[in-house]
DNA sequence: ATTGACCTTGCCATAATGGCAACCTTTAGA
DNA sequence: TCTAAAGGTTGCCATTATGGCAAGGTCAAT
């Protein structure tokens, strides 16, 4: 299978193959006499567990380390798990992170006339001395 | 006031206040004749402005335009409300997308036993064919 | 005069992704 | 069989906002 069949049948552009393949993400692909690459079923299914990972929002070291995991026979799944968790972590800061801006914007919108008039309580905010 | 002053005072790195003058969100600072940038009250203000607006999440992009209004006399209060708005739905929207990893997430680790088995339904549902 | 703190510019790096260009290979149709 | 189109290769540039380092100039205090 070449890049481009690859890429569609996993959902990873054939851009982001090779920068995975360039950063050892992945094993470097076989290739054809002239230079093509070429994929097997067993490295859609690799770059199929990599899409999903990356859907979950790990980042590439994350999904390096789950790969190892998932290819570690006698891995333990509480590796596994403390790996999740520790995302799950990461996400739950950033959502609090985010909402909190949200609160303070929204305060300050339900403030703000949304008029013609120049006056408003956001600007006045940012501005505060 | 040095640049380095008018970091402390204003929040902002002094590389990133260079960065800001680079990309022309702020004007160029005066000089003395040796050539160290000066910064006044109002720069000061400017650059406040700017770290209470970069902590509410805008970007860069975003923050010129508020700071527009907030030169602009004659600013309709409509406008910077619309720009709030804005924001506030490109950040739930970011938020609601970490959520729905969190809880898929959080829902496979609570499948996993999490000891030293290797079975692990998270591992299982990224190489799900 | 020396030293240390601070300033200048310029370059490199980050993370993950897209785009373009120049060039080569493969495949299908005329 | 020749040609054109589609798709592959590498390499370089750009993004966003930020930090770090290095070489060299400036300023202030001792």
């Amino acid at each position: 299978m070449n890049i481009g069949a690859a890429a569609d049948a996993s959902g990873i552009s054939a851009k982001m193959i090779r920068y995975y393949e360039e950063i050892k993400l992945i094993q470097p692909a076989s290739r054809t006499s002239s230079g093509y690459r070429q994929y097997s079923e067993a490295d859609i299914h690799t770059l199929r567990f990599i899409r999903r990972a990356r859907d979950m929002g790990f980042a590439v070291e994350q999904i390096g380390e789950l790969l190892a995991l998932w290819q570690d026979e006698s891995r333990h799944s509480e590796d596994v798990k403390q790996l999740a968790q520790q995302h799950i972590s990461t996400l739950n800061q950033k959502i609090a992170e985010l909402q909190s801006m949200v609160n303070t914007l929204q305060s300050l919108v339900s403030c703000c006339a949304g008029d013609e008039r120049p006056d408003c309580p956001i600007l006045q905010e940012f501005a505060a001395q």
